[in-house]
DNA sequence: GTTGAGCGTT
């Protein structure tokens, strides 16, 4: 049993996906089954890999026989360290062909389609079975910062174009990575223009299904990726009523009484202004005092 | 020897 998903999926027919994330990028197959085969049998282990690389690309496929099982294996081993990592165990939700699994279960197709290769074809209305659409408008960011380097970034005038939309790739960019059959459908799912944000989107945060109540996760999230120099000084601004705060003030405010107004024609215009704000209580107190 | 917020192979 060593040889998961060496010959594609087995007979996914009655089984159970589970999506196992945040795993190594060495942990392999077999280094999963037997960890999780304690709870329950468990069919096909597939770990997909880069392309280019030959490398994990970070998570997992695990199917179970059955849905107690898998539950199990769910409640047992999210967040279990493997590896030296904290790895995430839930429910595939997207599956080979998106719309046959449900639960974690990948549902019989509805029909032999025609052609009987694997509906290719444009899904006119993807998902809508259940109200967790929401997460879905996540999905498309799998790409890690190696592979971005390797495409050289538009130069020139491009480059504009490039970052203005940082946030998301042009479909070009995707078109070129060639990803299959399941990256057309959702690419064209998700409108190209990202303005698709939707205003009301209900209060309920759009990720991680939430399968375990607690979140131990640590919440890891690079700041350095921050979309834009915009958006970072909005960021700061938003959040640094600690850069006036009366400590900070006095440690910088250094009054240095024998500045001249000469001096202050030098300077410029804002630090004058700020100097002066500054230095205001300095000022009134002095008269005060004297 | 590395990466990391992410849903799938013949």
């Amino acid at each position: 049993m060593s040889h998961f998903g060496r010959a594609g999926p087995p007979d996914i027919r009655d089984t159970y996906s589970l999506l196992v994330l945040n795993i190594t990028f060495r942990t392999t197959a077999d280094d999963l089954f037997p960890l999780f085969d304690k709870y329950g049998k468990v069919v096909d282990v597939f770990i997909p890999r880069d392309r280019r690389t030959g490398d994990s690309r970070g998570f997992a496929f695990v199917r179970y026989k059955y849905a107690d099982e898998a539950q199990k294996a769910v409640d047992k081993l999210d967040g279990r360290v493997v590896d030296g990592r904290e790895i995430m165990v839930q429910f595939a939700k997207y599956g080979p062909d998106a719309e046959r699994i449900h639960k974690g279960r990948i549902l019989e197709p509805v029909e032999k389609l025609k052609g009987s290769s694997r509906s290719r074809s444009p899904r006119p209305s993807s998902r809508h079975r259940d109200d967790h659409r929401d997460r879905d408008y996540r999905r498309r960011n799998r790409s890690r910062s190696r592979d971005r380097s390797d495409y050289e970034r538009p130069r020139g005038r491009d480059r504009d174009r490039y970052r203005s939309r940082s946030r998301s790739r042009s479909p070009d960019y995707r078109k070129e990575r060639k990803r299959g059959r399941y990256d057309d459908d959702k690419g064209r799912s998700r409108s190209p223009n990202r303005s698709v944000s939707p205003p009301a989107r209900g209060s309920a945060s759009p990720r991680r299904s939430s399968v375990s109540p607690r979140r131990s996760l640590s919440p890891r999230r690079t700041p350095s990726r921050s979309r834009s120099p915009v958006a970072r000084v909005e960021k700061e601004r938003s959040l640094t009523p600690k850069s006036v705060s009366p400590r900070g003030r006095s440690e910088s405010r250094s009054p240095s009484p024998q500045r001249s107004d000469a001096d202050f024609f030098k300077m410029d215009y804002r630090v004058y202004a700020a100097v002066n704000a500054v230095d205001e209580n300095w000022c009134s107190s002095r008269l005060a005092v004297g």
